[in-house]
DNA sequence: CGTGAGGTTGAAACCACTCAAGAAGGGTGG
DNA sequence: CCACCCTTCTTGAGTGGTTTCAACCTCACG
């Protein structure tokens, strides 16, 4: 972003309210009445987009926001007691980073821009007060993170449970259902992280994901051209990631692993 | 115990309130002021403890109370797409169950006692209602959800990064440290879990947890009869686990795998 | 047009799994 | 109170999915 025009920019962004926001069904708007808007619009700030690489805060940082993605994408990276690191998630627009750093006001994990992003910060101490005072922001608040355990449950089994073929079909069917919520096309999109990054977020080598991205692209599931994907069964994708059949679980009770 | 003095016990259990509770610390209360019990208290609610075996709730049951384990202890078991499961984790008393389900108002795993156990229920409707009042219990329950998912994350690293040695001797030591923090021995205590539970959880066979508890009863780290365990040589978990030395992180940062 | 980060692919090694048999408690009924 | 059974756990042998190591490729960029 040039310096020049930062001020306008800001100001556009100033202006650009939740209410108008097409992300509002995703975020923490959804199901609050239009009155109330302007009691959330009034703590929530638009820092300046991000560059490829930037961190959005580091582990250890003191908590003070918690970031909704409005463009781009983040990843967080934990760092491990060995001086490793784990991959914890990727974030695309409508999804929020830093919920882990409520429990004791220190962020856990860096985040850091996988691309050009821009995201919304909320104080979260502020957040907290408007929505004691508005139930359904509160009830939305509490879906939101709610919600990161419930994905975090997902990657666990994944990691416990799935061969490495299934956990990439499964990453990949879980992505491009996020991005499809997220008003993107759920079958033809460009990956932000790098091999190497999905192979530590899926527990697996680098060369590993490679290989299976060649499998998959062989057995004519995707096409795939560098980072560049496109799903062309989709079907045969959800097979693949465990989901047997059309309705979620339900189908396959009864028949032990 | 003797079903003949249930109700007595009932009459106890009712009148023993938050404010005299040795978790209070650890749970809901921790922080709020004496004036504010009350307000908790009245929407807390005992009910009578589970046998070995007893669900506190199946997955999809609709979402109305979260529970604190009192005494004993509970697994929280989610089913996986492919009909199979994974344990999500082992809930000892202190620890909150059923954060999952406010994503959507659907408990999102099965949750089992493993051995006799008594929890409170808490309604969370009204529980949003009383924190909304309450700050310092607002800030309480957001922190007691955010733990989960710090919880969670560093299961994820367990078993994104870890081999089967670390993983089993990183279990042990977590569970040693919040038995310890619940006013337990953290160095000699029994495991209300099968070894498969434990495989289950740490995504092992169960022959491969047995084989290593045996191999680190051979190593004199611990000593280990059928469920009953001692840490012998706490350091040499702590180490085994990945924490180098002394304090948290810092130490091995240079040295990139 | 050279350079380097990021990605692909092959070969060999290894960790953890599966299969399987046997041991050790803990409970139950005779 | 003992014998039996069933669950839980231990341990061995062989297999296999993933990793590691390493060479090569190929774009993007200066």
């Amino acid at each position: 972003m040039p310096p020049t025009d930062s001020h306008v920019l800001d100001l556009q962004s100033l202006r650009r309210s939740c209410a108008d926001c097409s992300l509002r069904l995703l975020c923490l708007p959804a199901g609050i009445g239009y009155g109330e808007f302007p009691q959330l619009e009034a703590v929530v700030r638009k820092p300046a987009p991000l560059k490829r690489g930037d961190p959005l805060f580091h582990a250890n940082d003191p908590f003070e926001h918690i970031y909704v993605v409005r463009s781009g994408s983040v990843k967080t990276v934990a760092p491990t007691y060995d001086g490793d690191t784990q991959i914890m998630g990727f974030h695309i627009p409508g999804e929020i980073v830093g919920l882990d750093a409520i429990s004791n006001d220190r962020h856990q994990c860096d985040a850091l821009a996988l691309e050009r992003t821009s995201v919304c910060a909320i104080p979260f101490a502020q957040l907290e007060q408007v929505s004691a005072r508005l139930p359904s922001l509160q009830r939305q608040l509490h879906r939101i993170i709610s919600r990161e355990i419930v994905h975090d449950h997902g990657h666990l089994a994944a990691l416990g449970r799935q061969t490495a073929r299934e956990r990439l079909a499964l990453f990949l069917f879980n992505l491009a259902h996020r991005l499809e919520n997220a008003g993107y096309s759920p079958t033809e999109f460009r990956l932000s992280m790098s091999r190497e990054d999905i192979g530590n977020y899926l527990g697996l080598a680098l060369a590993t994901v490679s290989r299976l991205f060649s499998q998959l692209a062989e057995d004519g599931v995707v096409e795939i051209d560098r980072r560049q994907l496109r799903i062309v069964q989709p079907d045969a994708l959800a097979q693949l990631a465990g989901h047997h059949g059309g309705t979620t679980c339900e189908r396959k009770r009864g028949d032990a692993v």
